[in-house]
DNA sequence: TCAATCACG
DNA sequence: ACGTACGTGATTGAG
């Protein structure tokens, strides 16, 4: 029988700092270490069926070599946390594993197999695995070190000639050896002078350090000589500390070291710990007491062409692509239909799909359990929960992944419902994402009316604006160069032209806009450069980039995405609607291209403060509630608040600085971000504008310690409505990704809620808007935009305001703002109610 | 494919 | 002592 016994913290110690920090759950336990432990244990287990495995640990301190040399091991910096953290999981997946543990008090790891290497039976032949040379010395006839080599992904055995090759000594005389050259990881001090080459030559030639000294007269050397002479206390005592002893209290019992097989339970405990690309190994294992391996649910599919029948039950699904739909009517049974049928269909993405009214779709139901992974892709939802096998018996291959995909989706409903109600997520679920997804497929479906010509009109007008613009930088500088490529421009400025670079990026001068604003008032090209940028910008993003995008309807159609974000905000993309040109005069005539279509008007209603009001009404905090109820500008607010002068006092720079210091508390602040944002102020007066506010607005530090404390006690930050985003960077050691974990938990509370809340609203318009023949264009965070048939207006209008208003009952009450026109660029306020 | 930049809330 | 505001998507140049 062939036996490992594994060095446990040596592989621990060579797995973690072998395998990338970037391994870790998606709630942020690093794995890296546990990983690559298991990963070698699983490599150990294939070798055979006749197989022993046990992992030594240290048990408690070395007494006996702290007393002849109280530094041993002491330089040892102790286990960085996030081994520690890992540490305390391995027993875990050792245990489900069935794999002992061997330790034996006042004893090193060092030791115990050092004792039990001389106490193997005959027939046994024993691979100690470690990461580190010190049982090189235990090598034997049937002793072998299996050792592990770049990383922890190969690994080489050591025998008798191999030991003697790689050092040139025998096994025995390692102790010695190490006694010469020392051992800097045990804080072995060795003879100062003395390499590996000069130990193997010595002991070639004397055999054993005692040997050595006592015909010291015998080496030639000189130099050789007096390193010995010198060092030999110190010798003495490394030989001592090096040699392993033999007399620790563990008698070797192969039957516990006998490899039975795993726990029924290894798999829940990988699919835990994430060990995806590990799962499929464990197949090849023995399961301890005969059981089989439960969890892959192996789903043996039957498609049949009988019509499907789905008046009551719910069904699984899914397109073949050519018309067909496969549907899963029940556990294993899989009916193939002409087209989609009507009733409860439960499918993977109804809006790409075009299915409207689904009773489930385990798509957002991925993104509502595990928001911010970016792909919830069906095939990964289901293996995550031991679907992965699925068998179908049909010879078209089409069919037989739609079948597939059905089953799986049948059988992911119950199991994500499950576990949607358990985290408190069903209600968000059902009423809100889920009837969400057919507002939005309604939205795209309709697109959004553009004017070419006022595309094309603003285009040219750039285009000429862009020439002039090149010419004259080309002029200044001397030479044409590429004026949109920041390393060509860089060059330029700072090198040809001279003068001094503001700021670095990773890759060389920083030309960002807050750069170039710096130069301007020096050198004049910085002020055409900016020019040329925020043209060319608009030019390629906005005018070409949107005209490709018109379809034949002359409507654009963006896909909003509902699983995109980690706050549980919508993205646009294909084209992002979501940002359009606004803040610039030539911005808002790129904005007037969007039209309302014939004979109608853009409405469009805006939450007023939300984030703000949300804010204020987490905290309850008087101030800002009290401020909002009486209806007080809150930038001025703030203002009045932070700098102390009244409120009529507030100039517009005191506003303006009061806005950025209400974005950067919902930002999560830090003085020199806001400093860096205001642009002329210093970050100690930032810091103390943010004193003031947290003193004049008390409830919202105690808000923020509280997001704090739940989030780094749950893993998560919660929304209103109990959406969750996960946070693993509260666990990160680094204290900078710490600190913007903890920006990420606060903002995610607030910004989640806003978008919760327009959510909500959306749902509740809809229905109400077809009477009114509206259509609802499209969302942009705050912002609802609607294409009103002219008579409407007013009515839209206030519509859209009270439903909004209505969506959730805030302390203050929200507020919304509603404006009309024919441009989205050109809108006026529209008085309502 | 990545980094830099910049458009929006 | 050190790094520095949340969330997105599109374009461009460069490797």
């Amino acid at each position: 029988m062939r036996v490992f016994l594994i060095d446990g913290y040596s592989l621990l110690y060579r797995a973690f700092y072998a395998l990338p920090q970037s391994i870790s759950t998606s709630t942020g336990l690093p794995t890296n270490a546990l990983y690559g432990f298991t990963s070698m244990v699983l490599k150990l287990l294939d070798e055979g069926e006749d197989v022993g495995i046990g992992v030594v640990w240290d048990g408690g301190k070395p007494q006996f070599r702290m007393e002849i040399f109280p530094e041993y091991k002491a330089h040892r910096s102790s286990m960085p946390e996030e081994l520690k953290a890992q540490l305390d999981h391995l027993d875990e997946i050792l245990e489900a594993m069935n794999i002992p543990a061997v330790r034996a008090e006042g004893f090193e790891a060092d030791d115990v197999l050092a004792t039990l290497s001389k106490r193997i039976p005959d027939d046994v032949e024993l691979m100690i695995v470690t990461g580190d040379q010190d049982a090189m010395q235990l090598v034997d006839g049937s002793v072998k070190v299996l050792r592990t080599t770049r990383g922890v992904s190969e690994t080489k055995a050591y025998g008798r000639d191999e030991v003697v090759e790689e050092y040139g000594v025998s096994p025995e005389q390692i102790p010695d050896y190490k006694a010469l050259t020392g051992d800097p990881s045990d804080n072995i001090p060795g003879v100062k002078g003395i390499g590996p080459k000069g130990a193997a030559n010595l002991l070639q030639q004397f055999g054993t350090v005692e040997n050595l000294y006592e015909n010291l007269d015998a080496v030639k050397a000189k130099g050789t000589r007096k390193k010995l002479e010198e060092g030999r206390e110190s010798a003495l005592v490394s030989l001592e500390l090096a040699r392993m002893r033999f007399d620790a209290p563990v008698e070797f019992d192969r039957d516990a070291l006998h490899f039975e097989g795993v726990t029924p339970g290894i798999r829940d405990v990988f699919r835990r710990y994430e060990f995806r690309s590990l799962e499929p190994r464990l197949a090849a294992l023995p399961v301890l007491g005969d059981e089989e391996l439960p969890p892959v649910e192996k789903l043996e599919v039957h498609v049949s062409e009988e019509p499907p029948e789905l008046s009551f039950e719910p069904a699984g699904a899914s397109p073949v692509g050519d018309g067909r739909w496969c549907v899963a009517v029940s556990e294993g049974e899989v009916r193939l239909s002409e087209g989609l049928p009507e009733g409860h269909l439960e499918v993977h993405d109804a809006k790409q799909l075009g299915v409207r009214g689904a009773s489930f779709d385990t798509y957002l139901a991925g993104y509502l359990v595990k928001p911010g992974l970016g792909s919830y892709e069906l095939g990964a939802l289901a293996s995550e929960r031991g679907l992965a096998e699925v068998e179908v018996a049909h010879e078209d291959p089409k069919v037989a992944d739609a079948a597939r995909r059905a089953a799986w989706i049948h059988a992911l409903v119950p199991k994500l419902d499950a576990e949607m109600e358990e985290m408190g997520l069903a209600r968000l679920y059902y009423d809100v994402e889920l009837p969400l997804a057919d507002v939005l497929g309604e939205i795209e479906r309709v697109g959004m009316p553009v004017d070419v010509s006022t595309l094309e009109e603003v285009g040219e007008e750039i285009e000429g604006r862009v020439e002039e613009l090149e010419a004259d930088i080309y002029e200044t500088v001397g030479h044409p160069f590429n004026i949109g490529s920041p390393k060509q421009l860089g060059e330029v400025l700072f090198e040809e032209m001279g003068i001094p670079p503001a700021r670095k990026t990773k890759t060389g001068y920083s030309t960002d806009a807050k750069v170039l604003q710096q130069l301007a008032i020096e050198h004049p090209i910085a002020d055409k450069i900016i020019a040329y940028r925020e043209l060319t910008k608009l030019k390629g993003t906005y005018i070409d980039g949107l005209v490709k995008l018109i379809g034949e309807d002359g409507r654009i159609h963006s896909t909003l995405n509902q699983t995109t974000t980690a706050t549980g905000r919508l993205s646009s993309d294909s084209p992002n609607l979501q940002n359009i040109p606004v803040r610039t005069e030539r911005g808002a005539r790129i904005r007037d291209a969007f039209t309302a279509s014939a004979g109608r008007k853009l409405v469009i209603a805006d939450y007023s403060q939300i984030e703000l009001r949300i804010l204020a009404h987490m905290t309850r905090e008087p101030a800002l509630v009290e401020s909002f109820a009486k209806g007080e500008d809150i930038h001025t607010r703030t203002a009045s608040e932070v700098f102390d002068v009244r409120m009529e006092s507030v100039t517009p720079e005191l506003r303006r600085r009061a806005k950025m210091v209400n974005f950067g508390i919902l930002y999560g602040i830090s003085g020199f971000g806001l400093a860096m944002r205001l642009g002329n102020v210093h970050p100690a007066e930032a810091e103390r504008y943010i004193k003031r506010y947290l003193e004049r607005y008390p409830k919202v530090t105690e808000f923020i310690e509280e997001t704090l404390r739940e989030a780094e006690e749950l893993g998560y930050a919660t929304t209103l409505f109990g959406r969750r985003r996960y946070v693993p960077e509260l666990r990160n050691t680094n204290k900078n990704v710490r600190k913007l974990g903890e920006r990420i938990a606060f903002n995610a509370r607030v910004q989640g809620t806003a978008a919760d809340v327009i959510k909500t609203a959306m749902i509740d318009l809809q229905p109400r808007l077809r009477p009114l023949g509206t259509d609802m264009l499209m969302q942009v965070h705050d912002e609802l935009v609607f294409d009103v048939d002219e008579r409407n207006v007013d009515e839209v209008g206030a519509l859209a305001a009270g439903r909004m208003v209505a969506a959730y009952d805030l302390d203050p009450p929200l507020e919304v703002e509603v404006k009309v026109g024919d441009r989205w660029g050109r809108v006026a306020p529209l008085a309502v109610g």
